[in-house]
DNA sequence: AAACTTATGGAACACTTGTTCAGGTAGTTG
DNA sequence: CAACTACCTGAACAAGTGTTCCATAAGTTT
């Protein structure tokens, strides 16, 4: 093993999460080699040395944003996934984490524009459905498109949405579902 | 009335339908002053003069994207707003006008951190309640964040879904608003 | 510890960017 | 038709960009 390219990997992954603070901050639009060299604490030429392109560091950034993603989601199936959980976490997506959050949507666009991007960017939505294994599949690919549209919304709202005015929501779309099986699947 | 003025009104909404395609083509990241210049057919200073900044110039764009967009449900529910004619739009927007639907939640997105224009962003949310008027608010808010949800991940679907795949959400969308409305499915 | 390899970083380059500005031009007015 | 004014634009500039390159430092092997 090799010391030198384990410091590198470490580098390497402080990159990235620069790179996630600066679009948080400032929107993809503000990610340049010396804005995330500055936020990492690197010098200006060590995205371009460990990234070949400025672009390259954009798709590790979405790939590592969507393990997140995935995370997340695990943590929330992990705690039950009642309506009011995901009420909660939907409520924090948008306040505490509105950067956070906002960050996530501008790469999921990216993905939009690059094919190759496509399966990193949707993998929590597999995940959701293998987790789920829903009876009603269209009642739950409706339940998961409102995911989005309430983040999305919530970020242009004047003030965002609270947990309390999130869980009605989110338990209509559970309970429209299939009245029977009202609680996603646990593990 | 002075002509010269009338010239520079329609040279404006020239440069900013040109932003618009630009954004379409490249994303807001491809907007520049000599791109959109060069896109409208007029000088390079053009869009320096006309706004006073690049920012004004997306402002200028996102709130003129979002007249087109309450006009385009203005047309869907004049046209009987049925689960079908909405599912047949859904598709459009990610098919036919795939690049118009990525420029326009790129423009959305840029509402997030311009409070500013949040109102302008939403506007179409705002005419939406108003013409339905929905008899279950909390039905209809899930139905209009699932509408959000649909296009976007239809754009980052390796295949867009078709208008035969979407009605069946659609329809269980605006079923679980209200079973009294229901709309008897046609086709 | 010497030889070797790999990671690293400062300086530099060519390029594009947003924006300024002074002059010219076209439309209006007396 | 001459004077005027408001609109417009081409050239130019300073600032910031992505990226290259090579000298050097750091780590590994013999």
């Amino acid at each position: 093993m090799d010391g030198r390219k384990a410091r590198g990997e470490k580098k390497r992954r402080a990159i990235v999460e620069a790179t996630l603070r600066v679009i948080e901050r400032e929107g993809v639009a503000g990610v340049t080699h010396r804005s995330v060299a500055r936020e990492a604490g690197v010098p200006t030429t060590a995205p371009t040395y460990y990234f070949a392109t400025l672009d390259d560091l954009l798709i590790a950034t979405l790939l590592w944003s969507a393990d997140e993603i995935c995370d997340d989601m695990l943590k929330i199936v992990a705690s039950g996934g009642t309506a009011g959980e995901i009420a909660r976490s939907l409520a924090q997506a948008v306040n505490e984490n509105r950067g956070r959050t906002l960050a996530e949507y501008e790469l999921y666009l990216l993905a939009g524009r690059r094919p190759e991007l496509k399966p990193a960017a949707r993998r929590w939505l597999d995940l959701a459905v293998e987790l789920a294994r829903p009876a009603d599949p269209v009642a739950f690919r409706a339940f998961l498109a409102a995911i989005d549209g309430l983040l999305i919304q919530g970020l242009i709202a004047d003030v965002a949405p609270n947990e309390d005015e999130l869980e009605p929501i989110v338990s209509f779309l559970i309970r429209g579902r299939d009245d029977s099986t009202a609680v996603p699947r646990e593990e």
